[in-house]
DNA sequence: AAATATTTGCAACTTAGTTGCATATCTGGT
DNA sequence: ACCAGATATGCAACTAAGTTGCAAATATTT
């Protein structure tokens, strides 16, 4: 069996990121790299499941990729933590996630950034801004 | 006992929203007025140990503030979920939130805005946006 | 290939939020 | 002010999400 594009990716990143470059984590790299929005730890579970995964295996390997910035963390409108893949990122901003009100989906408005903002308090220093959309999106309008 | 200014808010916010002016409407509004920064079921039940009220009790409670606009959910990097009062906000966009990575405090950062995010992909309908901002809080600087 | 460092799986647990149903409370009409 | 109907509340039991400790398994370094 050859190795697949995402698996020689995956490896890369773990391998820069000085991670042990272990099978739970190349996997989880790959299922986000492929979902390409933000996935929950379940979902993560039931897009692996040729290899089973336990669940605090997945959200330790959350964790472990979170501490080294593949990884972040998004907000949305969901009981269950969602995750996704760092890039297209700027180190103080991500795109947008677009949560459509009538059928519930997220969707990343991967371009979209807007300007950073201000603090008008002296004294808060901002590092990073998310956000975070709603409406209808194109299927449900 | 005479009534606070408070209550009497609270009661014409309701009045105004059709809903049932119950004591436990009431005193959540009045917590979350008098907060001023969003709030966990957790934090609002021990906010009015005066008066003791179901878990199940503060989450409908919420969730029909919630319906009638009155309150806002809020999304930190907290476990729970968090709701504000909803004003200070225009139909479209509240204030950010800002969290310190270091104490982990949240604060509302009123009369910040950032213009709103224009949809690229035809199709997608923005109604609300909401911005997240983290970093150092001023004591933590 | 051995020694060391790190990760994984399991079981048991905590915390957050939900559901159904019987009882209590609220509001508008008289 | 009181009653009927509408709505909210509390309780108990439950589901879902996430965490902890520890022993066994897997990576990496030498």
């Amino acid at each position: 069996m050859t190795k697949s594009n995402l698996d020689i990716q995956a490896r890369k990143m773990l391998k820069a990121a000085k991670l042990y470059c272990t099978a739970g984590r190349v996997a989880i790299l790959k299922v986000l790299m492929a979902a390409g929005k933000p996935l929950s730890q379940d979902q993560i579970a039931r897009r692996s499941e040729n290899k089973h995964f336990d669940k605090v295996t997945i959200y330790r390997t959350l964790e472990s990729l979170l501490g080294v910035g593949l990884v972040h963390k998004v907000f949305i409108d969901k009981r269950a933590w969602h995750f996704e893949l760092a890039h297209n990122c700027t180190e103080s901003q991500c795109h947008p996630h677009f949560t459509c009100t009538s059928c519930g989906d997220t969707t990343c408005l991967t371009g979209v950034m807007l300007p950073m903002a201000k603090s008008p308090h002296k004294g808060f220093v901002i590092r990073r801004q998310q956000v975070r959309l709603e409406g209808l999106c194109p299927t449900c309008v």
